[in-house]
DNA sequence: CGATTATGATTAA
DNA sequence: TAATCCTAATCGC
C-alpha cells in the first residue's frame, strides 16, 4: 500500500475526520504508550504528507510523526471502538471515527525542527502544489546512477516507491538500468509528469492503476487486479506480451519490457 | 504451524 | 551489499 500516493490520501482522511476536534490517543500494543498520553486529549490540528512521511499536529509543540514503512497500515476502524486484534501501536478516536496504526517504521513525537531537517532531507514531492521538478532534473543531470535507482531516492523525487518506479520507466520507455543523466530533458519531462498523473490517480482511487482504461477496455474503478499495471509483478508485459525481465536495481526488484524499454536508443514510446 | 512475502528505509560492514 | 526492524496475510506441508 504504502507509496507515496497512500500518505496523501491518508492525511487528507485523518485532517477530514477529525481536523478541529478532540482525540484520544492510545497505544494499545504499549510500544507507543508515552507518546499517545502526550496527544491523549489534544485537538487534532491538521494532518500534512510530504512524500511518504505523515505528520499530524495536535498542537502540543511535539508533531506526530509517521512512516508506514514497508508493511505499516492506518486503517479506519469502527466507532465507537471495539477491542482491537492484532499490534496496534497507536489508536486514534476522534469524535466519530476510529484509526489504527500498525506496524510503522516510525512512530514519534518530533520538535517542529526535527521535522524540519526530515522534510529538508526530501525532494520535491509530486502530489505537492509547489513541488520544483527542476530541483529533481538538476540532481539527476549530474550522476550516472541508474534511473532504476534515483527515481527510488527520496531525497530527489519523493513518493515514489518499487511499483510506480517500475510503471513509470514503462509508461516512458526508459530501461531501469539508463544512467539518470543521459535521459533528455523531454524524457525527465515526461518521467516527472507521469509520476504526478499516476499518483494523482493513486490518491484519489487508493489503489495503485497505471494502465489506461482505453487499452484495457474496462474502467479504471471495474479493472481486475492484473488489469492495473504493465509490468509490476508480471510476466508478461500488459501492452505487447513480451516476456519481461526483472533486475535488481537500486537493491531492488524492478520489472521492465525488453521491448517497450530497449537498453540503447531508447527514446520514449508514446501510445 | 512454520515459512514466505510485501508498495520502505536505516544502520552496519 | 547485507542485516535489521515492523506486522499480517498467504502458502505449503
Amino acid at each position: 500500500m504504502p507509496e507515496g500516493h497512500t500518505i496523501h490520501r491518508l492525511a487528507r482522511q485523518l485532517g477530514g475526520a477529525l481536523a478541529g476536534r478532540p482525540v484520544r490517543a492510545t497505544s494499545p500494543q504499549g510500544r507507543f504508550a508515552e507518546g499517545a498520553g502526550l496527544i491523549d486529549g489534544a485537538t487534532f490540528e491538521r494532518a500534512d504528507a510530504w512524500g511518504k512521511y505523515l505528520f499530524c499536529d495536535l498542537g502540543v509543540g511535539e508533531i506526530l510523526h509517521v512512516h508506514l514503512g514497508l508493511i505499516g497500515k492506518f486503517r479506519r476502524r469502527e466507532f465507537p471502538p471495539v477491542e482491537p486484534t492484532g499490534a496496534i501501536r497507536l489508536r486514534l478516536v476522534g469524535e466519530d471515527t476510529t484509526w489504527d496504526l500498525s506496524g510503522p517504521t516510525r512512530c514519534e513525537l518530533v520538535s517542529p525542527d526535527e521535522q524540519r531537517r526530515i522534510v529538508d532531507r526530501l525532494g520535491p514531492d509530486p502530489l505537492r502544489r509547489d513541488a520544483d521538478p527542476d530541483a529533481a532534473r538538476a540532481r539527476l543531470a549530474r550522476t550516472e546512477r541508474p534511473i532504476g535507482a534515483t527515481l527510488l531516492d527520496q531525497s530527489i523525487i519523493a513518493g515514489i516507491g518499487n511499483v510506480y518506479r517500475a510503471e513509470i520507466l514503462f509508461l516512458c520507455g526508459i530501461h531501469p538500468a539508463r544512467p539518470s543523466s543521459t535521459l533528455s530533458d523531454e524524457q525527465f519531462d515526461d518521467v516527472w509528469s507521469q509520476t504526478v498523473r499516476l499518483l494523482r490517480i493513486g490518491e484519489r482511487s487508493g489503489r495503485i492503476t497505471t494502465t489506461d482504461p482505453d487499452e484495457i477496455g474496462v474502467p479504471r474503478s471495474r479493472m481486475r487486479r492484473e488489469d492495473r499495471l504493465y509490468v509490476y509483478h508480471r510476466e508478461h508485459c500488459r501492452r505487447c506480451g513480451t516476456d519481461l525481465r526483472t533486475d535488481r536495481v537500486g537493491g531492488r526488484p524492478i520489472t521492465h519490457c525488453p521491448s517497450c524499454q530497449p537498453a540503447r536508443r531508447s527514446r520514449p514510446r508514446r501510445r
